[in-house]
DNA sequence: TAGTGTGAATGGATTCACAGCC
DNA sequence: GGCTGTGAATCCATTCACACTA
């Protein structure tokens, strides 16, 4: 696929698009147009057309857009039309919370595996995924290949997160989704996506208190 | 304190600078480069430099920047040179989980008080949170106004987030940070910091396939 | 010498304006 | 009339190049 040229703020607004597009489909509308895909996003009709028109003709000029061809085709897009295995190293509390977050699978993704270096917590199951024995770290790189792992999700502590992640790597997962609060240094080919609670607070803090 | 001018990008970094920045101090290093942060996070030295330019001018030429004193000077940007009372709606997994995170005092951010409005959990306490009894949420509003809240954490499931949010911001909360998978549509003068699980998968679904 | 701060230049993303289609 | 798709124009962020300082 085609890649290069396409502005990574499109990608992720496409998510967005496609979060809104299902919700509007719940509403048993099945046409839309990029004005009220706008209105509803707080953005620009122009913005959403141009986004979409880095993929492709997707539109009907005089209609709008069928909302369940457009559906079908970002999640072609994102690559979400298929199932992805993913497993999630921590099962601490973060990591319980993940494992028994519902919307997960609804959007494609699969959890198949459950690693921790904990003692304690090996061999036993997280409430949210009754079926997954937790396995020590070790065992990562079987599992990788037996059940052709790509992505994983970090929610273990900033200590153990780097070697947590060149593990993953070596193993061959290609994308990381990492909850740990550090910077994770990775080859260039593999993706990392990061969410640290404390940098969401502060952009809050700083746009809160800018405000006053 | 004037915010105009400043790209939103930068300030974004600005969180990662520091936690870059206290990471160096836990090592003893009392001084730092904009090229030694650079190779750290993958950005170049100029940009590093020109983020900081828009506050002011912090470094020595010929030596680079005084960690503490940049540590310093950023949490005041951020405004996270105090303390802020922060709430949270919802006690579920998500919640459990967020009120159990302890790096969130470290960084200035005070959970003063849980809300559900789970008739079984009311009055009950989170294990991460001993001190806090939840309590329903009708009684937001009060509770905004006797600590002064400002900043508050949404974990509830996506049906109820943006009546949640509407109540919140009544009550004169002024910066949210969305963990229900849904745009929440506040008045503009609110700042709303999202985080979705799969919207993170998705990109990482995209950039993945993307390069096979 | 090592390294900051910054005007100027570049490169990208967003918005404008409009041709074309239903 | 309503709406898409898109080249052109604008706007904004990043990078370059270098004057300057310890």
């Amino acid at each position: 696929m085609k890649t290069a040229g396409i502005p990574a703020p499109a990608v992720r607004r496409l998510s967005l698009y496609l979060r809104e597009l299902e919700s509007i489909w719940r509403t048993d509308q099945r046409t839309v147009s990029s004005k009220q895909l706008g209105d509803a996003l707080k953005l620009t009709p122009t913005q959403i057309r141009k986004d979409l028109a880095y993929f492709g003709q997707f539109g009907q000029a005089g209609i709008g857009y069928d909302v369940e061809e457009l559906i079908t085709r970002i999640r072609r897009i994102l690559g979400t039309d298929r199932t992805w295995n993913v497993l999630l190293v921590g099962a601490g509390n973060l990591g319980m919370a993940l494992s028994a977050y519902r919307g997960f699978a609804k959007k494609g993704f699969k959890l198949v595996a459950v690693f921790d270096d904990d003692p304690s917590k090996i061999g036993k199951t997280l409430s949210g995924a009754p079926g997954l024995h937790i396995q020590p770290v070790s065992a990562i790189p079987a599992m990788v290949k037996e059940k052709d792992i790509r992505l994983a999700i970090i929610a273990v502590p900033a200590e153990s997160a780097q070697g947590v992640a060149s593990i993953l790597v070596s193993a061959g997962v290609r994308g990381l989704l990492n909850f740990a609060p550090v910077n994770l240094d990775v080859a260039g080919n593999v993706a990392v996506s990061a969410v640290d609670l404390a940098v969401q607070l502060e952009q809050l803090s700083f746009q809160v208190g800018a405000g006053v």
